[in-house]
This record gives C-alpha cells, sequence and structure tokens, in this order.
DNA sequence: GTAGTTAGACAACTTGGTTGGCTAATATCT
DNA sequence: AGATATTAGCCAACCAAGTTGTCTAACTAC
C-alpha cells in the first residue's frame, strides 16, 4: 500500500514510545518510582566506563553540565556514588551501586519481556526480520539523548 | 541473534531520529531554516481541522497553553493566520497559509524521498512488510509530541 | 436574564538543556 | 624547577517548551 514517509516516522516513534512508556510504569510499579529511562541509560554508560561527567556527558551527546545535573540526582537517589579519583584530583569518579544495579537489571528484564510480547504477536522471525533491516537502515550511527523530555519525566508519582 | 529488548527500542528511536534529522536538516537547506518538526506535525493538524488553539492541544495531547505557544511561533513566521470566528467570538479560527502549505508539501516531499531511500535499500517488499507488522505492533495507540525537545531544536551537528 | 461553560490570555513555576566564567589540579615545555 | 597550558567539575545566568492556575469575555442553557 506504500504508506507516506511520515507515517513510517511516526510508526518508528510510536513503537520506541510504546516500549518505554510501557517499561517505565512496569518499573514504577516494581518499586522504583523515581527512575526515568534516561537514568538507565546514564547508569549503562557509567558502568560501561563513562566514569565521570565529562566523558558520561560525550557518550550521551550532551554537555558536561547537563551530565552533571543527571548524576547530581543519581547521586542523590543512591544509585551512583561519587569518589575523588586517587589518581587525579580532578576527578570524581562514578561508580554504579548494588541499588543501581539491581534496576538496572530489572529494567534489562522488562525490556526483554516486552519483546517477547511482540515476538508472540507476529512471531520470532518476523522480529528478527524487523530487527535486522533496523538495524540495516540505521546503521551506526549514534543515538543521542540531547532532549528527550518524555523520557524524563514522571508517569506516577516521584518519591 | 535474539537481540535485547532495549536494543529494539534504540533502534526505533535511531530509525525514528535518522528520518526527522534528515528530514529536518534537508528542509533548511531548502530554505526553510526556522521549521522545526513540531512545526509541521502543528500544521498538518490544523490544516486537518484542529483549527484553533484548544482542539490543537487535544490533537497533540498537550495543554492548550503550550499549543497556543506552539501557533504564537507559526503565526509570527507567517505559516498560518489567525482570524476570530465569525460565529464565535472567542474562538481565533487558524488557517495555514500559502507559505504553510508549502512548507507541508515540501516536507511530505523530502519524507516520502527519505522512505524510498530506504525501499532501495532494502526492498519496498519488505519495507512494506516492515510497516505492516510496526503498525500492528503500535496499535492505534495516540502518539504523543509533549515534550520531544530535539524535535524543534536546531540540529547543530550532523548525525 | 442569570448561571454555567468554554476559548484564549497572562503569569508563575518546573525541567532539562546550553553557554560562559571560575578554581583547582594535572600535564607539558623550556 | 617554574611558567604555561589544559582539564574536571562547579556555579550562575539564560533558554525553550511544558505545566497549572487564574482571569475575562463570549457563548449556551434553563
Amino acid at each position: 500500500m506504500s504508506r507516506s514517509g511520515a507515517d513510517l516516522a511516526l510508526l518508528l516513534l510510536g513503537g520506541f514510545r510504546s516500549l518505554v512508556d510501557n517499561a517505565t510504569d512496569e518499573l514504577a510499579q516494581r518499586g522504583y518510582q523515581d527512575v526515568r529511562p534516561v537514568h538507565d541509560f546514564a547508569m549503562r554508560a557509567i558502568a560501561a566506563g563513562a566514569d565521570d561527567a565529562t566523558r558520561l556527558g560525550r557518550h550521551l551527546s550532551v554537555s558536561k553540565q547537563a551530565a552533571a545535573k543527571t548524576i547530581a540526582v543519581l547521586h542523590e537517589r543512591g544509585y551512583v556514588t561519587r569518589d575523588t579519583d586517587p589518581l587525579d584530583g580532578r576527578r570524581k569518579r562514578l561508580q554504579v551501586t548494588a541499588l543501581g544495579f539491581e534496576v538496572l537489571h530489572q529494567g534489562e528484564e522488562i525490556f526483554d519481556e516486552l519483546r517477547d510480547r511482540w515476538e508472540r504477536r507476529i512471531g520470532s522471525a518476523e522480529l528478527e526480520r524487523l530487527e535486522k533491516h533496523l538495524a540495516t537502515l540505521v546503521g551506526a550511527s549514534p543515538i543521542r539523548f540531547d532532549t528527550p523530555g518524555w523520557m524524563t519525566r514522571d508517569l506516577g508519582e516521584p518519591s
């Protein structure tokens, strides 16, 4: 039927939102009411080695000040620690706490469960095909998280 | 291979961003430097009948005040007119101007061209299949445009 | 004709981002 | 060693887009 290009864009956005909104919601229901997807992504980056504000900012394609704000929130809520680097007095070395890893783990689980749900609806082969094509099309272009405001908004109530 | 659910979300986001960033970029190059995707969506809604602030807000799942702000911008830049409704003195009836339609038309063209480019890469049948599945999965869930900050921002560097 | 509803304006505030200027610590160069 | 750069993080000012809440004017209904 050859849809329009704009519709295609909307479908992609819709798919993403559907997953993320569901995940955030589910995470809240499991007791992590104050976590936003952007926190999850940030923690993942920290755990993967972007362990100071500057590097985290670079990793998320965001200014170091913005990264620092996110870090402040994560720190405040006990998801990361910030100790001065013994080798470099300027740096504050970030580390994901046990609680942080707990959230990360749950988040992963939830996303996988959501994917499974999709798999059940269109079939495993089809979903993989879809992913394969998307991967081809999107390629290795880095994904920016600069201002996805709605990723950071509360769905339910904060703590 | 069975990717993770989180990866799937990222793929969808990546696809969307890729299309939208390219479109915004191309639109700017064609001389419409001050148009953001959100403006395009808003004009489309207005043209489709959401011709006052309240209805536009409802259509975009946003408060009427937020819609009014967007309208103010569109008006200022000559993309829509706001005349008092002769039948209802409270309403300001919105109308997309010729210039507005010009942008809309170009936007459509660009999105279709981008879709064509994708089609050339994975094949027409495959792209349609992808769209079909996405449509199934996303369903009729309304897509919200509440705070896609990056949709409204100038893009500094290429993706 | 009076009471209720609705559209839009205005204002205060929130959130997340940006830039720019600053200090202190580290690196580099002569 | 000492002077000079660079770098990490912090702070403050500002911006953009949203929200809620209040107000007025115009329409609607009884």
